[in-house]
DNA sequence: CGCAACATGTAAACGGTTACATGATTCA
DNA sequence: TGAATCATGTAACCGTTTACATGTTGCG
């Protein structure tokens, strides 16, 4: 139940309305902890009325702003310090990697390559917001920057195998051709 | 909706009960598409009745066994040949370094290295697999390798991103009692 | 005989997605 | 005045988790 403990997160930051933090997670938080409309909206409600926030001013056209309470810093403090054993993620690339057997050699290799495009295309993207924040030293603060640099190492972690496991594939073509020479040489 | 490729995907290798289905989830599958014994069997009951598969053949204690459809195994072909844009994943590691300034530095180093600790030793573990199915040509085919290979640059990238994490917010404190020395010298 | 393993199912609750719905305010 | 933005909410549906529930077969 992660999406209160983001809330609490933010609010706790400075207070907010559902809005506000919906932008939130439609920027820094979009490659994190995606999470929609709908679902903010009532969360901040069932989190209010479990008196982990509550609204400390209201604003034109309803707005509601929310501020953390003592029991709600109380909570977010108990989730950051206990360190969960990690549990698996559904993987769904790798679920399909497991069956890639059933496609021709060709469409294997054009999802593996496709697969790295986009690894890659996300790398540079991630790139250019490390230059984006390079001289800026409070738009990203320390730990932003960590998660900053996680992503970047996975994209490349994701490029890198694809290419790799290419390589695999040409060098197990390779071998199979000279061992089994061609019908029409 | 992946699990209802996997049962696809499994049972398209070779007819399965729920039952063998279930092992292969909580073994070779453990770590990519965890999936409960509620929802294998009722997506089982899914698949049939949606003409993918079929219970080919029925044994003691009211095993089904079943098998792929022609429609089952277009579908199969289908989600497997289409390259989907990757989605973004949550991330709840990222997700608690988003908001790791809220801990004393202490609290926040004992939560990195926790995690550098729980990568490590998934990391040995996978290294473990890989030596058991070094000299078995058939333990697992050359995409499960590929899927290994991905477990193993994966946990090697969270340990190493904690390890150097743990080494910047290291500088950064040094360079603060630099400029703010300390109180009682 | 009794236990472990085999074998399948249902129901309630939860978290997340999609779509629908409504209205107020600001500013060009 | 009209459009963009601000602002909140509800309902239906889907996939997943947890817990409950039941019965059979093989084997030592």
């Amino acid at each position: 139940m992660s999406l209160r403990h983001a809330l609490l997160g933010l609010v706790g930051e400075q207070p907010a309305s559902g809005y506000d933090l919906l932008r939130t997670f439609n920027t820094s938080l979009a490659h994190v902890w995606p999470a929609t409309q709908s679902q903010v909206y009532s969360e901040l409600n069932k989190l209010t009325d479990l008196g982990l926030l509550q609204v400390g001013a209201e604003g034109p056209r309803g707005r509601k702003e929310y501020a953390l309470t003592a029991s709600g810093q109380a909570e977010l403090l108990r989730w950051l310090a206990d360190v969960p054993a990690p549990k698996p993620h559904r993987n769904e690339l790798l679920l399909r990697v497991f069956f890639l057997n059933r496609l021709t050699p060709h469409q294997a290799r054009a999802f593996l390559q496709a697969r790295m495009q986009h690894a890659e295309a996300y790398h540079q993207s991630l790139r250019q917001v490390e230059l984006d924040i390079k001289d800026d030293t409070d738009a990203l603060a320390v730990y932003g920057r960590l998660a900053l640099e996680y992503g970047l190492r996975l994209s490349a972690l994701e490029r890198d195998w694809a290419q790799w496991s290419l390589e695999q594939l040409a060098r197990i073509a390779a071998t199979q051709a000279a061992t089994e020479p061609p019908v029409t040489p």
